[in-house]
DNA sequence: ATGGAATACATAACATGTTATGTATTGAGA
DNA sequence: TCTCAATACATAACATGTTATGTATTCCAT
């Protein structure tokens, strides 16, 4: 599958501090993409809503928190910071009255097209002098620990 | 916890996800890691600065900022909240006068010896089964990862 | 010795996320 | 049909983190 020739400055030390080091990354990559999409007047926690609703797509509050893997509340908050800034529209479903209609405003299309160059960059930069191999033994690797921290739910 | 998801065509194929794997995976650990907190009264946020001041050791805010990896706003609202719950002790250092000397309660101590096997539990749930090797892979890639963002501030 | 830069901390405003809880609407079974 | 559970959303309170900014103190170069 995989070997240990192929991976540079492997050190055998206990992953004592795994948590720390991938809440580091999360934490350096969010903070650089935050510069990034500063330029393009965007936040990072806007950014899967934006995919959500790409081609005029039409979902409900409940279905984009679904997709942002986030939980109910943080998803009307986000929304409402969303609309605040003219990216998203609300409006009641006609055949739900408890549901809330969400599509991207004009601007929040034209803004959404600036963050698949941004994400390409800045994974690229995280990813600087790694293998395709490599690359995929991480993914392996981080996607077998989602699955492990799933099951503990 | 910022959280990064996956951004649609990135043509690469595996690490297209690496930001919304390791958010997944940040957010998942934090989650599970304060269910278990809960029940030592302590929170995810807590853990550099017990860690910090662990042996009555002695720091200013400044030193546990750093250590933490957080800006000093942040240490100083977390602190706040520590000296509140009655985790740490705040005291002017009588050796420079900007400065605040910082110290574990008796109470946290005492606390603060359930977060090893807390943290142990929750890694090995992470890394249930990896191997040695799988995780010294895991670890290795990851602080490259780390080098090259922080190369990027 | 002193004046200006650097340092340490605090505060405000905010984004992003979590629980807990309340309200209105819908749906499903007796 | 009617009641009761489930669903969708909102709100409050909070933790954790970021910038931007202000204040007080200390350090250093002249």
């Amino acid at each position: 599958m995989y070997s240990i020739h192929m991976i540079p400055g492997i050190r055998m030390t206990a992953p004592s501090q795994l948590s720390a080091l991938t809440t580091r990354n999360t934490r350096l990559f969010t903070l650089l993409l935050e510069r990034e999409l500063k330029k393009t007047g965007l936040r990072s926690g806007q950014l899967p809503v934006l995919q959500a609703l790409q081609d005029g797509k039409i979902l409900n509050q409940k279905a984009l928190a679904d997709f942002a893997d986030i939980e109910q509340p943080g998803m009307t908050t986000l929304l409402a910071r969303m609309e605040r800034d003219g990216l998203i529209q609300r409006e009641p479903d006609p055949t739900d009255r408890r549901s809330t209609l969400v599509t991207l405003t004009p601007d929040g299309q034209r803004k959404s097209r600036n963050i698949v160059p941004v994400m390409e960059h800045l994974t690229n930069t995280a990813l600087k002098g790694f293998t395709p191999l490599e690359r995929d033994i991480l993914v392996t690797l981080l996607e077998r620990i989602t699955s492990s921290l799933k099951s503990q739910l």
